[in-house]
RNA sequence: GCCCCUGUGGCGGAACUGGUAGACGCGUUGGAUUCAAAAUCCAAUUUCUUCGGAAGUGUCGGUUCGAGUCCGACCGGGGGCACCA
């Protein structure tokens, strides 16, 4: 009986109108069974979805709907990253209203995200640009501010000149804007942070904990924080030499043990001695100023020489109060990092011997490599760094530098300068605190008024949200806040006197740091239900790309700090599972008028070789390298195109093919069509033997010849539950592939009537195993193959079958026999024989026997289950 | 510069704690079916081979009865951080 072709336009609407109509991916937060809550991070409303979205929904799906059916209550939630510059882009090109254009974008996304069959709660759908979002995200603020967790600074910012906004470190790649590109420059303005340095050494031990974590993200989000241990000394200023009478110069150091090769000081161009000194001395201000102009971008960094100036100051050595040490203003020192000011040791620091040769400094090797000879060891061109011997370092040489750093650090902790010990240990991090000021208008606007008087007056709980106005003008660059009067002059809530907004709203990174939070009790009129948060969270397996393993993963991990503090959740980290998938990648494709989408090229292949031709006029066309799919290069697979032409399971399953999930994938059109061929398959196996199937009970077989079929079901269906355990879906697949593989003949057999009953019994019950191992994979399939069998209920409300434990252990094995190591045949043995039996079997093999010639074996190594090995 | 990951057929990739290298898919080749095509099905597909075998997981060495897996050195590819004292 011929089967029409499996017709996804058809199936998948329908399936997943009776799932709706059902509710069956609502969930309940009192619901008793375990909690399971897995969550891909939110889109940004760009307009459309693309395969990197597909990608990743449909590995949480897989995820989702595995747990639903291991019998977890799951909580799989999707929402808007809503607020951010592309909507005001889109505003000043196209005069279109931000709120719209964002509003709009996610009404076409829901629809296309929809279309993918996804197990989404629907019900609990939010957009961070919802004014009841932003109303909560403000009450939070405003919680952060009561617990001293936010403040301002006027400061130095990363200023993006495109955009026309500030952007955190983080934000800042390159030298350039994360989303302009545009080089940064450096500005004074006041600005809004959250305090995450008081975390600093919390974020940075919790990794450890973090074990379901990739280790590359935590060891990242590590060197992020960079955390180093030191000494906080202090040197004294030589008072005939100084400009002011400021007794000393405080630096930081990691390496006191190199105490005895410092040959110079260097200070920030804006460190207080360096400005104190510069007034007196134009040619030094002259430097100060040129080493705060340059700075500004990676590129001058790196191509800027170390310069210094001489101040005249000079510093006495600690341990030799006659050794004096000349104090420079260098540009490559930071005032932001420890003091402002180091020591110089040339020999064992490249840039500072770089430094010192310029200068023609001394240079001192203090630290040589074991077994050196120290009376004529020497440091030229080359810093030594390594472990090694202190030498030429008085009472600390013979010792290791560890051993030395101690000694170093005990004597000053002892000295005293006035009263005041000289050194003390200190731990420094490179961390900075979160400025979240944006001079923007599409983002939370920040809930405070400026008051002539009073100063920073909070906006009141009971007078939130401060609401961003409708009516704004885009028409020149900046913030139209700034611009809008009767939204920013404003009484004062506390004195009633003349006062302003504040204009500036919150990094879109902010909206982000808590949205898995919300997502447990989105209708709540407080930021969370505590309990509700503290049910749900940590979110179970959270999945993403790997481009925010420090930014946003940071930033929420310190947000659930935060509001932990102020009474808002009681976990310590948000994510408990994070897996990072790969990108989708695609060819290029490049004609003389430039590139050329997939679509409008055709790929011919010939013995190894392959070509591209246009479509349109059949020229050939050069086949570029593989990337990441961008508009730019215009390699890009639209989702509904596949979908309308495939259906989404095809889709789906092609995501969780062949590439392991963390890695990139390349979409090839070979490849999704290889995926629809195993859906047709699939469906044409099991339609033609569907009415063999109908009336049958599956049961697997235990003997006889079909217990082949059973064994085949039972060991997938095992190795399939294992695999989703790991996320390892594209080996899941390769499975699902095997066991069809496996059943096809028994199908086909099955469709022309050639099977007894108990071949039928237990080929429904291996259909009945496949339906519902792809159906995380494949859901609309599942449900329309389920139902031609005679499936009464929704394989969605089906749970994951149990694996017979009889049928997935073999009576037999097949040992493979090696001699010296070598494979040179096969035994086949029962299963639980003994070491006896398999060496006594061994010996009896003819390729065995010939091998030995009338010898003994000098060893045979066996290992139950696994392989013999002779040794002759 | 520092830190991390990675290297297996024509391609994407399998191979659990050292134990049958190349599962599964793609591509290619041959065949069946067809008036023909699409679709489908069957077979072959690491290399060399005197058809007995031999070699083979970036290169060179080591440990082991046995190494893709462990150790050392080197080479290639990718990523992160980067005047951080």
């Amino acid at each position: 009986m011929a089967i029409e072709r499996y017709n996804p336009r058809d199936t998948e609407p329908r399936w997943r109108k009776v799932w709706d109509d059902k509710k069956l991916f609502e969930t309940d937060n009192d619901d008793p069974r375990p909690k399971y809550y897995v969550l891909e991070m939110f889109p940004y409303p760009s307009g459309r979805v693309h395969m990197g979205h597909v990608r990743n929904y449909a590995m949480g799906d897989v995820i989702a709907r595995y747990k639903r059916a291991r019998g977890f209550n799951v909580l799989h939630p999707m929402g808007w990253d809503a607020f951010g510059m592309p909507a005001e882009n889109a505003a000043m090109q196209n005069k279109v209203h931000p709120k719209d254009w964002t509003y709009h974008n996610i009404d076409a996304m829901r629809g296309q995200l929809k279309s993918m069959g996804l197990s989404l709660d629907w019900s609990r759908e939010f957009a961070t640009c919802d004014v009841d979002y932003y109303h909560r995200q403000q009450h939070l603020f405003l919680d952060f501010l009561d617990k001293d967790l936010v403040y301002r600074k006027q400061s130095k910012v990363n200023w993006d000149p495109v955009d026309q906004t500030v952007l955190a470190n983080e934000q800042v790649i390159d030298g350039c804007g994360w989303r302009s590109g545009a080089p940064v420059e450096q500005r004074e303005l006041t600005q809004w942070f959250f305090k995450i340095t008081d975390f600093s050494q919390e974020l940075l031990e919790a990794l450890d904990d973090l074990d379901q974590w990739p280790e590359k993200v935590r060891l990242m989000q590590k060197n992020w924080i960079g955390r180093s241990e030191g000494l906080h000394m202090r040197w004294q200023i030589v008072p005939e030499t100084s400009p002011s009478d400021n007794g000393s110069l405080e630096v930081y150091t990691t390496r006191p043990d190199t105490l005895f090769g410092a040959s110079f000081m260097a200070i920030a161009a804006d460190h207080p001695l360096a400005l104190k000194a510069a007034e007196k001395n134009p040619d030094l201000a002259a430097f100060c100023d040129a080493c705060r102009r340059m700075g500004t971008s990676v590129a001058t960094l790196e191509t800027a020489e170390k310069e210094g100036f001489d101040t005249g100051i000079k510093v006495r050595h600690p341990f030799d109060p006659d050794w004096l040490l000349p104090v420079y203003v260098a540009n490559f020192v930071l005032m932001d990092y420890g003091t402002g000011a180091i020591f110089g040791c040339p020999s064992g620091d490249q840039r500072d011997l770089d430094f010192a040769n310029k200068y023609g400094l001394p240079v001192t090797a203090v630290v040589m490599p074991e077994g050196g000879d120290a009376a004529s060891f020497q440091i030229t061109e080359e810093a030594y760094v390594d472990d090694g011997v202190m030498i030429n370092s008085q009472f600390l040489d013979g010792m290791t530098p560890k051993d030395a750093f101690d000694e170093v650090a005990r004597r000053l902790e002892a000295a005293d300068i006035d009263g005041q010990p000289q050194a003390r240990r200190e731990t420094n991090y490179r961390l900075r605190d979160w400025g979240i000021s944006r001079q923007r208008y599409w983002g939370c606007p920040i809930p405070v008024v400026h008051c002539n008087d009073c100063g920073v007056v909070p906006v009141a709980k009971a007078d939130l949200p401060v609401q961003l106005p409708d009516d704004i003008d885009f028409e020149k660059p900046g913030n139209p806040l700034d611009r809008h009067p009767t939204w920013r002059d404003v009484a004062c809530p506390k004195c009633g006197g003349e006062a302003r907004r504040e204009t500036d709203t919150m990094d879109t990174f902010v909206d982000s740091s808590w949205y898995f939070a919300r997502f447990t009790a989105p209708w709540q009129d407080t930021p969370t239900d505590p309990a509700a948060a503290d049910g749900w969270l940590p979110v179970d397996q959270y999945i993403g790309g790997i481009e925010h393993a420090i930014l946003h993963l940071l930033y929420s991990r310190f947000f659930t700090r935060a509001m932990r503090i102020a009474g808002h959740v009681d976990v310590k980290e948000p994510f408990k599972g994070l897996f990072t998938q790969g990108m989708v990648v695609h060819e290029t494709y490049k004609g003389s008028a430039g590139w050329l989408t997939p679509a409008e090229v055709r790929v011919d292949e010939h013995e190894g070789h392959r070509r591209a031709f246009r479509l349109d006029t059949g020229d050939e066309v050069e086949i570029g390298s593989i990337e990441k799919m961008s508009k730019s290069k215009k390699n890009v697979v639209d989702p509904d195109d596949i979908i309308a032409s495939y259906g989404a399971d095809t889709a789906r399953f092609f995501m969780l093919s062949d590439s392991p999930p963390e890695r990139d994938v390349i979409w090839t059109e070979s490849g999704v069509e290889g995926a629809h061929r195993f859906v047709q398959r699939v469906w044409r196996l099991l339609g033609e033997a569907a009415p063999a199937l109908l009336e049958i009970d599956a049961k697997p077989a235990k003997e006889g010849d079909a217990v082949a079929i059973s064994r085949a079901a039972h060991k997938t269906l095992k190795a399939v539950g294992e695999d989703l355990e790991k996320l390892a879906f594209n080996k899941a697949v390769a499975r699902m592939h095997e066991l069809v593989n496996t059943l096809s003949g028994p199908l086909s057999d099955a469709a022309a009537g050639k099977n007894d009953a108990a071949t039928l019994a237990a080929l429904k019950d291996a259909v009945s195993i496949l339906i519902s191992i792809m159906a995380p994979m494949t859901p609309h399939l599942s449900e329309e193959c389920n139902s031609v069998i005679g499936g009464s209920t929704l394989v969605a409300e089906t749970p994951w079958p149990e694996f017979d434990i009889d049928l997935v252990t073999e009576d037999t094995v097949s040992l493979p026999v090696q001699i010296n190591g070598k494979k040179r045949g096969e035994l086949t043995i029962a299963r639980d024989a003994d070491q006896l039996t398999v060496e006594q079997a061994v010996l009896m093999l003819p390729f065995v026997q010939a091998a030995l010639s009338g010898n003994t074996p000098r060893k045979i190594i066996v290992v139950p289950q696994r392989i013999v090995n002779v040794v002759v």
